[in-house]
DNA sequence: CACTAGATCTCGTGT
DNA sequence: ACACGAGGTCTAGTG
């Protein structure tokens, strides 16, 4: 089952729910009343009250109360979390060994109990800075070589989105992976990633990292690969990004208003 | 109501429910397929997968994969938060205006719909913090050295707040910088600087650095200033009722092990 | 509003 | 495992 979801189930049937989300490796959410000691790094109790439980199964586990976009109480990733009942009462435990850590919430009464085994396989894409060196690249292509033609910008694979894509001088696809800070090994995997859809291609595609700085281990990375580099700083005039964000803003507005 | 929870809402379905959790101010949670996309200070976007959706009543805005402490998107407390159905597909919008940002999710799939009503009045209690520390230096100030007398907290350097400032039994200005967890090589930095301030003080000024533990590195950092090193754990007790928390910590211990 | 500094910061990355 | 730097940091507190 992908998902499970009950309305005021009592402590066994919670305690139930809960360790088949745990068994599952869901992402279980909890609308409980609780209270809440926590005891590591530093020390907090938390009284008696209405309070939304995440655990999620890379072991993160956060308390959330009505307000703030940080959890009131949590656990990080790794942590173990696991259910217990004694004398009637629920109790989650969330621990670890290094800081010693422990997060305990007493469970007084459930008014959602529900967990979800979601597929999700994707990352997040964050561009700042590589925006501005997306727009540099195509406006003097000669800045990777002389005769590169860039074509497309965001070109959607099953892996995600390229860069840039386009020709050098001799017709050869380029796949271009841009980070506007050093990149590293990670950098260099995600390049292959791409290449990788175009391994049905009959010609030669080049794969070129360009960034202001790479580590030792993805210059080996990309030499296994037989990738290439290319010595790029980002610009880092913010005037320009400015004006196109408020311009961004600006349609956005008049669009939905 | 206190609550609501639907299994596989459509999309006229969810958004009826989106606005309904809105009006009522409470806190919304939703299973779905989505992709997001944020512009905004910095600017991102998920390509599709399941996700966790939570919208608190004061505007907190978050979305959740099956990893990592913190949402892979967000917008922050206070940001205007609403529905929208266009040619059968829902999107949500979180905006506000200062610093203008925008995040939209665009849902292919609701697995599971609720929001939460909750009451909770009740504020986290938290110690371990330098603020405490600071606190048990003023009031013991013999834990520092014998005969120290802290005489300034927050005393303001052109280089910014020094955390206490006094004089030891000899009449020496201590500097004193107070770190609640292990100090790095920035710490030892930072208390240069505020001596920095007095290079043209005639007598001698000693820099202290207080923390329950430092790095290699600063050690040596601080030998090479002739800067001083004393160990101290931020201290541990809750305000007013130090009895009480402990006999409610023990309690707690004693139950569960 | 802005600015500052701390945080159970978290998260990635390099050593 | 530890140390360091960045973050769409967030959050509370001042001015």
């Amino acid at each position: 089952m992908k998902f499970l979801s009950e309305k005021n189930p009592d402590q066994q049937r919670t305690f139930e729910i809960i360790n088949e989300g745990l068994s599952k490796k869901a992402v279980i959410v909890l609308m409980v009343c609780c209270r809440v000691i926590y005891e590591g790094r530093a020390r907090s109790k938390l009284a008696s009250g209405d309070r939304m439980i995440i655990i999620k199964s890379d072991g993160s586990f956060m308390i959330h109360q009505d307000r703030n976009l940080e959890p009131v109480n949590w656990q990080p990733p790794k942590s173990q979390c696991k259910a217990s009942l004694k004398k009637g009462i629920m109790y989650i435990e969330g621990k670890r060994r290094n800081p010693p850590e422990r997060l305990e919430v007493e469970i007084h009464n459930t008014y959602i109990a529900s967990y979800f085994n979601g597929e999700d396989s994707k990352d997040l894409e964050l561009t700042g800075y590589e925006e501005n060196m997306r727009e540099l690249v195509f406006e003097n292509p000669e800045i990777i070589e002389e005769g590169f033609r860039p074509s497309n910008r965001e070109y959607s694979t099953p892996n995600g989105f390229i860069d840039v894509l386009g020709k050098d001088k001799n017709g050869n696809l380029m796949v271009i992976e841009l980070k506007s800070r050093r990149a590293g090994i990670n950098a260099v995997k995600q390049l292959k990633k791409y290449l990788d859809c175009f391994s049905d291609h009959k010609e030669f595609v080049r794969g070129i990292l360009v960034a202001p700085s790479i580590t030792g281990d993805a210059e080996e990375l990309l030499e296994e690969y037989k990738l290439e580099y290319k010595s790029l700083e980002p610009p880092r005039e913010f005037g320009n990004d400015k004006n196109l964000t408020l311009d961004f803003f600006n349609q956005a507005d008049s669009k939905n208003y």
